[in-house]
DNA sequence: CAGTGGTCTAGACCACATG
DNA sequence: ATGTGGTCTAGACCACTGG
């Protein structure tokens, strides 16, 4: 009895999910069911029959939905999250991703430039400013011994308020012994480059690799752990061929279109 | 009696498995135990205790091992083939991959030359060489009709006889009439842009995108469905500029690095 | 045929966020 | 205190592969 109150405010709230829901599944050995689940929850979304931004019901009640088990709701629930379409919040509930779920990243450009979309605003947040160890990579490009101090920045940006993009930046400190000073005083780290005689400075290489996503970048990143990312590892250098900056950046994979343009 | 017996026999196979699994277990609430189990078959393969292309035991019984459920055990499992190391393959048995688990492509070379790879022979399969239906894509930069016919090579790349990377590729018609007749006098596309008087060309552009493996191309690429990869769009065009190749590639996420480097 | 991985279930406890 | 998602269990059936 109380199990069908429960579900029957469900259905009222959610009439479209519930019609989604109550269509048959084709047979098992087509599809599995949870991915089954999966095609009609993306339909759902994307057809906003359930609003960006809003709650979905909780897992016990969508799996009473869909007729299945919460392991067999939760499976096609995680890969959504996977693919950025959902974000669960322990303790409160799973939410629909708010708006642009893709946008494009040209390498040819600076970051807060390149980033392609339509509408919305991107912002930046300044997570550290400090000094520390030098990556072996950092030290190897910078010719320093590995472990001899470095500047670190490691910031995030936002595309209207949502986390999408966390990068950890390296640069010598022969070349910006008063970096944190300069930035502090700019906020850009163009500027600085330019208080320090750099009017010209090109991206010389760019790696991508695939990961998963730590529990340290996931918290910042507001996406699950083992979200796959994208792990993006840049090189800048002055225009004698010195390196600069070394950064290394991470986003979830399936939010982010990279665009390498060659432009001539 | 049974299970004892099947258990003591796996554990004699396979001592140092069983060495690893019978570590007592952090505590949960620092890192969830199927996250523990990754970390030591992680160790276990990497330190070859467990020899790349030999098959693990069945999941039952190494869920018994570890001391816990085989929904647990298949959760650590699960996580190792998106990473790549593991390969399941039904009614088989679970593998460890063969050999380099990640190597680097370089965007401005050839396939064939941009693969870095200590040893281990690159081959390649044409999985399908035809005419079909342009894809809009193809078709808005061959300044064709969606729709029209457009020449369709399918290729496999595979290191050391593994798959590894899937292209598709279009090519317009009215450049390469004879396209099928060339390509199979010299196995080479190259050679069919010369034979078409096109002796320079270059990459204008190269996108990359992440998604999750079709059912198909996990086939192709024998790996589990829904493993994460990455999609590489490239457009190659001649010196007059006129695009003569639209490509579409696919490689498992976690076993390629894709370096784009400026050299000038 | 037996053994394998793939799917699914019902039930339980936990840590967490909110009111 | 309640409800949420995160984890884990024991048991079951299926489809596939191989001998």
């Amino acid at each position: 009895m109380a199990e069908l109150l429960a579900g029957d405010l469900v259905k009222a709230e959610n009439p479209e999910l519930a019609a989604l829901a109550a269509r048959p599944y084709a047979p098992r050995s087509a599809r599995p069911i949870w991915l089954q689940i999966y095609d009609r929850l993306a339909d759902a979304i994307r057809q906003e029959l359930v609003p960006p931004g809003s709650r979905l019901p909780g897992e016990v009640y969508l799996a009473d939905l869909f007729g299945v088990s919460r392991i067999t709701m939760r499976r096609a629930l995680a890969l959504h999250q996977n693919e950025g379409l959902l974000q669960a919040r322990k303790g409160v509930g799973i939410f629909v991703r708010q708006r642009p779920r893709r946008f494009l990243i040209r390498n040819d450009m600076q970051f807060a430039e390149s980033l392609l979309v339509d509408g919305g605003s991107i912002s930046s947040k300044n997570l550290w400013l400090g000094r520390g160890r030098a990556s072996a990579e950092a030290a190897d490009l910078f010719e320093i011994e590995p472990g001899e101090p470095v500047i670190f920045l490691h910031r995030l940006r936002q595309l209207d308020g949502a986390p999408i993009y966390v990068s950890r930046k390296e640069f010598p400190i022969s070349r910006f012994p008063d970096f944190e000073e300069r930035y502090h005083e700019s906020g850009s780290v163009r500027a600085v480059f330019r208080s320090a005689g750099i009017e010209n400075y090109r991206r010389s290489e760019t790696r991508v690799l695939g990961g998963f996503a730590s529990k340290e970048e996931a918290e910042i990143l507001e996406i699950s752990p083992q979200t796959p990312v994208q792990y993006v590892t840049s090189i800048n250098r002055d225009a004698s061929g010195k390196v600069i900056e070394f950064n290394r950046g991470c986003w979830p994979m399936a939010s982010v279109e990279l665009v390498f343009a060659i432009n001539d």
